[in-house]
DNA sequence: ATGAAAGCGCTAACAA
DNA sequence: TTGTTAGCGCTTTCAT
């Protein structure tokens, strides 16, 4: 029971990292003092911060921010997860929402579930376990497991790209709409017979609520909501192979709605490679506004999302409620545009 | 001096987050052994590990990464540092890296640098507060600091994208022999006016190591190395620019070798536009492989890398070195392949 | 404005 | 195979 002196202490530390104490005992201060005159400078009187600032200085010290995470309970580090990383897409919202966040300090870890929300559920659940001061997910569908963890996070959560009832806060667009929307430009321009084509909209479920709002106008309007889903990811490939595709099944069609514009793009340099009059004998659409579809002849007729600004709007938000403002709103509509090309 | 009875226990848990001793109290074992029994499972014996297991289960626990990492001066994370995020060539390696990485149980700390050697500097700081694992960056090229600082580092480093005399461990490819190659393939070609287009060469310095091999192999010919330098960013938009200013300053151009297929690309579709004849009025080529180049008529010609691969590779060899396996080679030499499309 | 003491949740070292 | 003890480097709480 007794305290043995000759018991040694055990030495535990292997790396030669400066600490702070080292720090604080260059400048003849308290490591207390030194850690507030880095973390909060105006707490201190300027001869000591000085002092502190040279002995950091003097020494490289860096801060050992896993050691101040968990004193401090808070990380300046946030959870980003996407579906895919090969879908531009997702990487320009990360984009808006990298520029944004790292100006404030926070670091972004990244994780990519391929469409899996059971990888999903792993990652949320390792990204809690660093302590991540807010988690931004890509998309509002979640398993039962991430829900309930999720729900019993007490750190805010963004949940981008649709909007809806989200369990957080929410910066996205309405794709019901958007399927619409462009559903309606094409039967304004007279097209009758029209496919809508997408990639394993299981998973790109929001090409599937697009859909949804393409076929509700479709129907409304007494015509079929014909739907080739493709089995590859989108990509030009699989946009041009789809051509064919479509022809064969529906021989009459006059106009193809593309889930993206990878795929419309795909289709539109294909059709091109053949002969086929765009859109004299085939109209095309597409979804995102890529730079892609504005250089291709004729320009594609997509829809324009506006995703480095809807990345930057999350990540605004998100600092604005981690800094402790009021958040009035927590759903945020992003909009889109139609952008009439040459193609339909 | 003496410990006063009344001092308090000063409350700090502010969370409610189930603790591993919480785990461990439910199962009967001590802390520790709870721990081997979630992180070495082979050191506890059947029974107590289901027991544990059983534990975690029912209070739902997640392990706390954070007091895990500082206990034991490791973390899994592994940082992750690139220029730029727009330029799919480097999401392309970061695809490959997550993928590799995350099967092994890492997470990425992703940095973008916007091609701002300072920033990066700034990051790799941070990066290190964390205990990273280890740090992985596009390029081999640092500020004075940053490479000071990492010199002084005792965790694995790999430099990716360009072969060369790196830190620690590097993976890449040699863009002054691509720049060669394809210079040498557009002589072979028959062309002798050629004119090399790329994008903030400073900035994009690969791009500019690969004029370099280009310029040597025209002036071994006996010809004009010809340097368009755009004020841009690569981009098709760029690219279809350029082509007026190239004809306009070299009007005897009979070929342009562009720093990228974005370039590429967005010129080819610019001379199709304009009812220019590519490769007869025009030759043009690129550099990446993009998929793109493969759906434009005539197909581009270019050179391939292998990103996803180049990405792949650079964590198995990390992972390699992370578990203490004898990395017999630091470089790796990923290679590069002609695609001559019909655009030269 | 500064400091002393305690402790964040976990794992390394040592012991049994 | 399991447990005891100490401590990772920092920030909190409380006190001056």
């Amino acid at each position: 029971m007794s305290k043995d002196a000759s018991s040694p202490a055990r030495a535990r530390r292997r790396t030669d990292q400066i600490t702070l104490s080292q720090v604080a005992e260059l400048a003849s201060v308290s490591p207390i003092t030194a850690s507030r005159a880095l973390n909060t400078p105006e707490k201190v009187s300027d001869q000591t911060r000085e002092r502190v600032l040279d002995a950091v200085e003097q020494l490289g010290y860096v801060p050992n921010l896993v050691a101040g995470s968990l004193a401090s309970s808070r990380s300046r580090l946030i959870a980003v997860i996407v579906p895919s990383l090969i879908n531009t897409v997702f990487v320009e919202v990360i984009k808006g929402l990298q520029e944004t966040l790292e100006a404030e300090g926070y670091q972004i870890l990244l994780g990519n579930t391929d469409y899996d929300l059971d990888r999903e559920y792993q990652l949320v659940r390792t990204f809690l376990g660093w302590s991540c001061s807010a988690l931004i997910t890509a998309g509002l569908r979640h398993n039962h497991a991430c829900q309930t963890l999720l729900n019993n996070w007490d750190h805010p959560i963004m949940e981008v790209m649709e909007l809806g009832k989200g369990m957080d806060l929410n910066v996205g667009l309405d794709h019901v709409a958007a399927g619409r929307c462009m559903a309606t430009h094409l039967i304004d321009r007279g097209y009758r017979y029209i496919v809508y084509v997408g990639a394993r909209l299981s998973q790109d479920y929001r090409a599937g609520m697009r859909y949804e709002g393409h076929k509700a106008v479709l129907t409304a309007h007494g015509l079929d909501a014909s739907l080739v889903e493709l089995d590859t990811l989108g990509s030009l490939q699989a946009g041009a192979d789809s051509l064919a595709q479509v022809l064969a099944h529906y021989p009459r069609t006059q106009a193809i709605h593309f889930a993206n514009d990878d795929l419309a793009a795909g289709a539109l340099l294909a059709a091109q490679r053949q002969g086929l009059d765009v859109p004299g004998d085939i109209a095309i659409a597409g979804f995102n506004g890529l730079p892609l579809g504005q250089h291709v002849t004729p320009p594609l007729t997509t829809i324009l999302s506006p995703r480095e600004e809807m990345g930057r709007l999350a990540a605004k938000e998100l600092i604005r409620r981690l800094s402790g403002k009021n958040v009035y709103r927590r759903q945020h509509d992003v909009g889109f545009t139609l952008q009439v090309g040459g193609s339909t």
